[in-house]
DNA sequence: TATTTATGTAGAAAAAATTCTATCTTCATA
DNA sequence: TATGAAGATAGAATTTTTTCTACATAAATA
């Protein structure tokens, strides 16, 4: 019996996700976690063969949670599973470790294929995804000045993106306001933009 | 039998739903919509008891179409679902004619206690919400919020959006950063918006 | 291998923003 | 007309953010 671990806020989704891996899997063992905390601790008990897990949930730093995941339990496969089409953080996640990458926009026939192709021991990413992996690989440059972004600087970005202040920041990645401070001048600097409305335009044009 | 639709560009979202109807009012027959026009369509042909609609999807001006059910359908039962907490739009899709609001992060217990109160003829609203509202139309004020602001609240509000530094205003306007650091603050509590961000955002839905 | 560059971090100081309280004025209305 | 609400304004105190400098480490490169 295949055994997964779902972490999402969202218990609508979680439903839907379940309903259709039982309806695939059937039985499957379909094992819950409402945010980071919680996916440690059932991680730490148990073993999965898949975990699905949304890219993004309040108070928790889910790039930071697949990059633990994947030190901590190198065999683990985890599916990531974004709310919007596929955007700039699919590679990051890839890049820490995901073993796949799809939108929940995506048609179900899409999403079962994703699980599937994990459980087989291969990656999953979609044919446009792929693409622009390969894009970048070849040009170097992507175009998009988010790529240009630090691990860290992009985690802040997003955070920024959300409405966070400095100081949420800091709290939420344990470190001082300073040092967050430093990271926004510098991916400020990066991107190219002065102020906040201006880096939420460029990130919606790249539709971030 | 009690009829749905649903309205969510999200199949995992729209799968755990009707899972949750079923097992609620089984039998229950769930139709659904990945967009407005989708939407709209099924709308022209049949009647349901209630729909139950995302307030975000791509390509999908949905307070346009909660405005638009609302006219054309006076008696239909709308129960907005939002990806994020309660948020700056709950409050304008309740004037749109929306029977309830209640976000995806809400325990299941608490989105099943939204459906039936619909169903029953009522509207439903969290505590959180209903106290936002109580203070609105206890003021007797409606429609665009922007137009609660006063003359100057409303030259900083521009000016703000515009990318502009409190620092900035001062100068522009000849007067203290304190003076408006106050207007900043009245007019972010008149608007219900806690970040520039938001308050982007508001502008925007209200084409400003 | 030695050297540079990028990154993540923070302390200290400075600057900016926010909050709180308080005038003063205007305007509506009991 | 007296009363009070709404608006525009700031001073002072406080909090937050920014800036500047610096250091350690890791990765890249000459």
């Amino acid at each position: 019996m295949k055994k997964f671990l779902l972490v999402d806020d969202h218990v609508v989704v979680r439903s839907g996700i379940k309903t259709l891996l039982s309806e695939i899997y059937n039985p499957a063992e379909v094992h819950e976690a409402m945010n980071g905390d919680t996916a440690i601790s059932k991680l730490k008990n148990e073993q999965f063969d898949l975990i699905i897990m949304d890219i993004q949930m309040p108070n928790t730093d889910t790039l930071g949670l697949m990059e633990y995941v994947h030190i901590t339990y190198p065999a683990a496969k985890v599916l990531m599973f974004s709310m919007s089409a596929e955007n700039i953080y699919a590679k990051r996640f890839m890049k820490a470790g995901a073993s796949g990458f799809v939108s929940k926009e995506a048609p179900l026939e899409e999403i079962t294929r994703a699980i599937s192709t994990i459980l087989n021991g291969k990656k999953y990413i979609s044919d446009t995804l792929a693409e622009k992996l390969a894009e970048d690989s070849y040009s170097g440059k992507s175009g998009n000045p988010f790529n240009e972004l630090s691990p860290r600087e992009f985690e802040i970005v997003t955070l920024l993106l959300d409405g966070k202040t400095v100081t949420d920041i800091s709290h939420a990645l344990n470190i001082q306001t300073s040092t967050v401070g430093t990271h926004k001048a510098r991916l400020f600097e990066k991107l190219g933009v002065t102020n906040i409305l201006a880096l939420k335009e460029l990130a919606t044009t790249y539709n971030l």
